[in-house]
DNA sequence: TTGTATGCGTTATCAA
DNA sequence: TTGATAACGCATACAA
């Protein structure tokens, strides 16, 4: 691979390899001088210090890891942004892995970044459903970790979410002061911390209003686009509802293409508001309201807690927990 | 970090470090027998193979970097799926960086990468008016590189790019079928590979309809969001142009807003299209046209190119092109 | 089939 | 200020 290491360096300069160690570290006494002809040396001859007997040596990577449910998405892509923007200025690398949402993948990932791959692991869990114990077995050894957006909420360590309770509570109260009397609710996955959440925000909201809860308006989806769509149509067509939120960005979609195929008019014959932090949502048809996640500062925000973890682990306390806030933007699907 | 190593886990079980070695090599000779309680003990202890040690060991990282101008976009992000369902799949981790169009922190990503933290880059480049020499510096030492979409013509390594000729000859042709007569051409950077080859196509698409070029319809912008609308606003509201193209996603954006402020119909005033592999553009107000690159697939395939070369160093050649197709998908935005 | 010994490239300790 | 040396954890050549 790279043929020119600290050996060679120093042969070329008749000095001992840890005077050439030496001059790479900021600390390390070693005359100016010499220190100076040794950089020069190095980069004529295009040396880089092999980062694996580093970080064998110093039991660091200066790595760390972002697992995320999927990657083409537009949410997960800004917290991304978020976080490699913050690890970039740190000299940090980033590893990403997408989960697919299949669990037997998040643990495998997590487990196999034990093995000093990287320091610490920034995720958006994808097994709410299963036994996600496995992170506590980990125990002592566990590596720093930050949850962001989805959380296990049986496990300790720091987090950070937005206030999907209140966010949701509004933008249902929102679809009922424009009208709305039978609000959809269409989850993704009942059993997701944030899928109880913000579907409780909901639920609460109706009650405010004495609108009667009910089960049936509440519509379970999966990620497969067709299917979602079919399934809406069914469900509208039978249900008639005269609001629908959806409590993730996609289903938003679908819920458009849904009306188009039944030839339902946003906003008269529906009105639609949808978690979604999708920047040209105005130019959509109509224009969707939305619960606007600021994705990229979540990513930012857990990326900086995750290096103070690193930097000091005492002062962060496992159950931290940042919350940051979302925004109603009400556009013309949900207009009177 | 990760206190249990092969050396513990040997003692465990009264065996030499060499056997436990083994026992997580598949080729080696082992008795099956002591294997498997190998294996039960890592199992128990919770043992993880340092990575680090093997790499430096083995000289291979087992790593992929991939590069790309910024994360935060939908084409990349699709591109980047592609190449973590193949790396995944191969056992391969991905490292990704950012240069959001810095060139300085390319050439810093990709001199670091020579460090033995990555076996391969996969990299859509972002300084084609810089000199891009430092990649041939590299020389002999070069880690394996391909590139894909965005791509230096003077650099000789496998790429993966589309038909953009051809697909923006189509695209400028379907505006002039449409009875655009004075189009304009927006670019976001003219220097760059793809910006070029994409104006060309619009140019000789001009040419055959014998439309006269007019180098005043080429309007060239920027990364920034507002300042593209503004400078689209006043070239918009001056040369009456009553068609668009656009070299890339976000400037078919900036047009619909635009157009917006400008109360100008599409497609009835102007007609518009652009590249753009966005999945909910028939959600566009109005349905957006576009030229559809196969995102995901162009990174799925450069992920089996970088692959091949890293199995089989000689059987690709440096000069292998891989061209895959993309489609131009009329919608509203341009229709009669 | 298993064990011993050595080295991968680096850094830290200690001595000069 | 510099150099010799050991050690990080693992994998392999060679010996047993």
């Amino acid at each position: 691979m790279d043929n020119v290491n600290i050996k060679i360096l120093a042969e070329a300069l008749n000095l001992s390899t840890s005077t050439v160690s030496r001059a790479f570290r900021d600390n390390s006494d070693i005359n100016l001088a010499t220190k100076e002809r040794i950089l020069a040396m190095a980069k004529q001859l295009n040396y880089q210090p092999n980062h694996y007997a580093s970080n064998l040596r110093e039991q660091k990577s200066k790595t760390i890891a972002v697992i995320v449910p999927e990657l083409a998405n537009n949410y997960f892509s800004l917290a991304i942004q978020g976080i490699e923007s913050v690890a970039s200025a740190k000299g940090y690398h980033i590893l990403v892995y997408a989960t697919n949402d299949q669990f037997e993948k998040e643990v495998s990932f997590i487990q196999h970044l034990h093995n000093g791959r990287a320091d610490g692991i920034i995720m958006s869990v994808s097994g709410e459903a299963n036994d996600h114990n496995y992170l506590n077995e980990l125990a002592k050894k566990r590596l720093p970790l930050v949850f962001f957006d989805r959380v296990y909420e049986d496990i300790e360590t720091p987090r950070v979410i937005t206030n999907d309770y209140e966010a949701s509570f509004s933008a249902t109260e929102h679809l009922i002061n424009q009208g709305c009397v039978k609000i959809a609710y269409l989850a993704v996955n009942k059993t997701l911390s944030i899928g109880k959440t913000r579907m409780q925000g909901y639920i609460d909201a109706l009650k405010k209003h004495n609108i009667t809860f009910s089960d049936e308006l509440i519509i379970d989806c999966t990620n497969n686009y067709k299917e979602n769509i079919d399934h809406l149509k069914s469900a509208f067509t039978e249900l008639k509802p005269d609001g629908v939120f959806t409590s993730v960005e996609r289903l938003a979609f679908a819920t458009y293409y849904a009306c188009y195929d039944l030839k339902l008019d946003v906003p008269n014959d529906i009105k639609v508001i949808g978690f979604s932090s999708l920047e040209i949502s105005p130019l959509l048809n109509p224009a969707l309201s939305t619960v606007t996640q600021p994705a990229a500062d979540l990513g930012k925000t857990a990326a900086e807690l995750l290096f103070k973890m690193l930097e000091n682990p005492d002062q962060i306390s496992p159950n931290t927990e940042v919350i940051l806030k979302s925004e109603v933007m009400q556009r013309r699907s949900t207009s009177k």
